[in-house]
DNA sequence: TATGAATGAGAGTTCATTCAT
DNA sequence: AATGAATGAACTCTCATTCAT
């Protein structure tokens, strides 16, 4: 028995924790880390601003637990639908597709993506591309070498034109007007990559 | 000769503007806005905390004329090597280079920009988009729609692919390790993003 | 018990509160409300310089805190004295004698409504009318309306009267030499202004 | 002709001077002493920010100076109608009558004055004290002390009895309403001091 | 004498962090 | 584990004053 009281004890300590990082992505997406007040994420998270204290040792700490948490669960929704497809133009089209989705659905922790690649901290930006390298790696081993090898793409240098995917999809992804509806639908950004891509443009033969 | 010595007082004054945007720049793209410390900046450009004051009402308006300078700056230089040739396909590749070379000279403005049309603040970001906007024009009516009409590009939509033109530009030439290099050469976005856009594969052999 | 322990709480930041004001009072006074140092404030009620904008959420905040808490106590001083007395000069000679030892005994207090009131800071004056409303109510309604109405004084307009009364004793019992003593006895003041409201001089003899 | 020219530069001198006062009052009286922005009265006076400091060491000379101005016109003014006439009764009443005058054409001088006198700066308070000697005396010597001889007033003491008409005068001319108008009518504070130092109030004799 | 750029002390205020409860 | 009062470093901004022109 004081085994379950052990686990849910943990569990509780876990879904305090998840609040806190929820609550933190809303804060440092709309008002930038260093303007993220650290008292109002422990309120909005429902405790006393010294609360938060008991769960991340500073502020900088709970930034990059967030990076990872962002980190991990971007990349393991991701990878769960690529891996649903074989073919790589289509797992190109599902990166994509997916990568929107996601965006869309976890708004605030993509700002907070976004700002930590481009911003001047540079604990952060590199937190966020170490934490990033599984994603990265997927779209070099598992859908450009692939299909390259497969004859399915033209033969690019699988690594330089993943960071490349990765930029687009991230700037095109977080280009969001003010009410949140990206600039670009994903449709044309596959358009746009696949188009860049494939091997056999020929038109005479694209139909056929 | 009082009419000479107004004038020297006033270039004067605006080389001192020029100095302290300069200083400026370095902080903003070192430290990060928030962080910037304005005395800091009024130091580094030679002149006792204070004085700063005397040109700029506040750190924020300080930013926004940065930004006017910034994308002003940025803009004169690529239009400039645009217009210099005329095949769109020419100019694309002149776009993508120029803007990589100014990205290289004039590194702290690029992080600057950067991190402004990515970060939380969301003025920042709506007055660089309003700067950057006859950069967008640019591609979207000097190079996309000539490209378009002559047959060189595919029949694209020329507004949202200009936007995901400087997405990419502005996302990889700002990729840059710690050294200082891009990790994308400006050679590979550009055969990139002329593979995706070139109407067929086969006037490649254009030089044959 | 942990009821108890709230009360306590509350009690303890009340406390604080008083502290802080009169620490206030004591260096506007003193300082003057432009020249007081907010630090030295919460040094001067034994807090760390931060610790005053735990209570107060700016200087003028806590001068508009303190302004309300003066006029309070004022009034209520002087409204129990005179409501000791039913015949109207009686009250007014207790408003005075009373207002004057409200004065001695509070005589920061007395400086920071003094200064206020005839300040340049329109705010802080508009304020201080306001809470000192009540004050004018008391000598217009319960002491002149009455003493008029009964024959003890003269028929004059009570509530420009009462302002007038108002300045003479906030300015008689104001005007404090070095040490702290008073020009003007408040028996003097008490002297003039009977004579000038009382209507006959020959029940002057009431005590004969 | 050096002669003229030096004439001609002092009076020029002491023109800018007077300039220079004049926006002075105007500042302190709207923003208080501590709040004046001297740059601000140089520019009003139509200067340069610096010059000021040409005619005034100091702001704190300038405000010294600018009491000594106005305390010398304060007097000079008043005194002047007190002594066209010869009853004391007459006197005071005039002086009441100019002292309201005087407020209402000088208006920003008197707010500077009543600052000064309850203000927390005791320098300028003493100043101002200093400077009033003479009012005082006149309303003690040429009005009290002769009223009293003469039997027109109540042998009050005369000095205190200066301290407090003067106060009366002080508080009532400069309470003012939003519009610039006094609350009080000075025929109405003439009628209540009168009432309350003449000697023979008995009703019977007053309209015989 | 007039100018206004430069100076730098000093102010109010914020807020991450600590810690006794 | 939760609380929130206390802390004090650090920041932006003001402005009286100086002084070279």
């Amino acid at each position: 028995m004081s085994r379950y009281k052990q686990v849910d004890r943990e569990n509780l300590i876990n879904e305090n924790r998840r609040f806190l990082l929820n609550a933190a992505a809303a804060e440092f997406a709309s008002q930038g880390y260093e303007n993220a007040n650290i008292n109002s994420i422990s309120k909005a998270a429902g405790y006393a601003k010294g609360t938060i204290y008991n769960y991340f040792a500073t502020k900088r700490a709970l930034m990059l637990e967030l990076i990872d948490e962002i980190a991990t669960g971007h990349f393991e929704y991701i990878a769960e639908q690529v891996q649903k497809e074989d073919d790589p133009a289509r797992r190109l089209e599902c990166f994509i597709e997916a990568g929107f989705a996601w965006v869309t659905d976890n708004f605030p922790q993509a700002k907070v993506m976004i700002a930590a690649l481009n911003g001047a901290d540079t604990e952060f930006k590199n937190h966020m591309y170490a934490r990033y390298q599984p994603m990265f790696e997927l779209v070099d081993r598992e859908i450009l070498v692939v299909g390259i090898q497969q004859g399915t793409f033209r033969p690019v240098d699988p690594t330089s034109t993943a960071g490349l995917l990765m930029t687009i999809y991230l700037g095109t992804a977080s280009q969001i007007d003010e009410q949140g509806k990206p600039w670009l639908a994903p449709a044309q950004v596959v358009e746009f990559v696949l188009s860049a891509l494939r091997l056999n443009k020929s038109p005479n033969k694209k139909e056929a």
